[in-house]
DNA sequence: ATCCATATTTTGTTCGAACATCCTTGCGAT
DNA sequence: ATCGCAAGGATGTTCGAACAAAATATGGAT
């Protein structure tokens, strides 16, 4: 086996608006770009260093990812987050993913296996940032969570799923990381949290899937429960009126 | 108050960028544009009359559609089909449609009852195609066909369903007209799929959730047996390797 | 002071041209 | 004859400017 060609620096045949899509979409899930936002060309052309063709190939894009909205001569804003649409989202998550572990209990072999160990392993040993301030530390977090669960259904064999979910868990991580301040905000919580993934884990490869779905539904759960109260009172904090939860 | 100002003739508000996206949607999902073709900019703005840029605007939105790829300095091309991708999403539509039906008919009311039966009055009153060749005759019945099946999940109360559900019937349907070249194939078979509209409309009104769900799985899946026993007739018969089924 | 109409500015939209990359063609060497 | 390389053409990408629509500011009348 040969290692990799020495260096992929910059990627080869890549384009400012895919490049520009990518950060866009980063910036959109990390909250960086505030729901409601608008996002005008001359500003972002600015920021990021683009121009406006581009900026307008990333942003159609993202309309269909659901990030963005756009409306005709008015421009693009970061699409709003509303606590009907986070209920909406979490219970279609939790159905669909635990569908995909269930398949991939059914499908999945030891490359599966050692995936979900590796990619398990790789979550505990990344410390929790003590603040959103520490965008580093909660950049690698957040990837690391999200390489895990996703290593949970890899084996689904059902690349629509996979899609799916990933949209899901893309959205759901906007409302956590735009409402979560503080991890460290129950010792008792983290530790929990830390449990179910050891033990969805250990299930999934034990191919247990009832235990499995049961304790990834329960996770979830918990996860949607800290936002919700977490939402309502940030919402509550910035009543400013900020066009949320509207029809 | 006043009255609507006349007639709202042409959408206010609408880009040349929304225009060709719905336009090339349109001809994607309808098989006007043959999967695994190559989209030249040139080429869509002869045939379109509309410049480059709203065309990459369109055609960026689609790629997030998974209507059409892209390849950096390689240029879009239509999405190809393949049999792995028609199971997969078959499988997947079946599951969240049924899901969806449940929710409706858990959640639906009077309005939502009317609109299943006025759709399936439309559909039943659209003469079917007798050959593809009848493009505004096909066109029609599809449309019908699509609102009936929508009418029936509309009140499942979760727009991120209803919206996997509208992306993957689009899919379904850029299948089955690409394949299907007579639908007068079996009387019998167009017997059956019309007493399994009425049987399913009537059971999801009546709220027996089993029973509809059931007959509904069942016409999918007597959609998708057609679509595939097609499927392979038709890539046999055109086996000059057009990149299909591929990795 | 408020309201409405108009002027101005800001912002989004579209086009055409310049630039970079990829693909094909044609030539020459092995 | 085949392979590799170079030149040319075709195609995709990006920018800047002209255009159009919307939002904002201005000024006058009630």
């Amino acid at each position: 086996m040969s290692l990799q060609p020495v260096a992929p620096p910059d990627d080869e045949s890549t384009t400012l608006g895919i490049e520009i899509y990518a950060r866009l979409r980063r910036d959109l899930i990390a909250g960086h770009l505030k729901p409601g936002e608008r996002l005008r060309f001359r500003q972002l052309s600015a920021a990021y260093g683009v121009g406006i063709a581009p900026l307008r190939e990333a942003l159609s894009r993202l309309v269909s990812d659901q990030l963005v909205r756009f409306e005709g001569h008015r421009g693009y804003t970061v699409a709003p987050l509303s606590l009907s649409d986070l209920h909406d989202l979490c219970a279609l998550r939790t159905e669909l993913s635990c569908n995909a572990l269930r398949r991939s209990i059914a499908r999945g072999d030891e490359d599966w296996e050692a995936e979900i160990l590796a990619a398990l392993h790789r979550l505990e040993r990344t410390p929790l940032p003590h603040s959103v301030e520490d965008r580093k530390t909660v950049d690698e977090w957040e990837q690391r969570h999200d390489r895990f669960h996703y290593s949970l259904i890899a084996a689904c064999d059902s690349p629509w799923l996979l899609h799916f979910c990933g949209a899901l868990s893309d959205h759901f991580q906007r409302y956590r990381r735009a409402v979560i301040v503080v991890t460290s905000s129950s010792e008792a919580l983290l530790k929990r949290v830390r449990e179910q993934h050891r033990t969805v884990a250990e299930a999934a490869i034990a191919r247990d899937a009832e235990r499995a779905t049961a304790i990834l539904a329960e996770h979830f759960q918990g996860s949607v429960e800290v936002v919700i109260r977490n939402y309502e009172e940030v919402s509550r904090s910035l009543s400013a009126g900020n066009g949320d939860d509207a029809p």
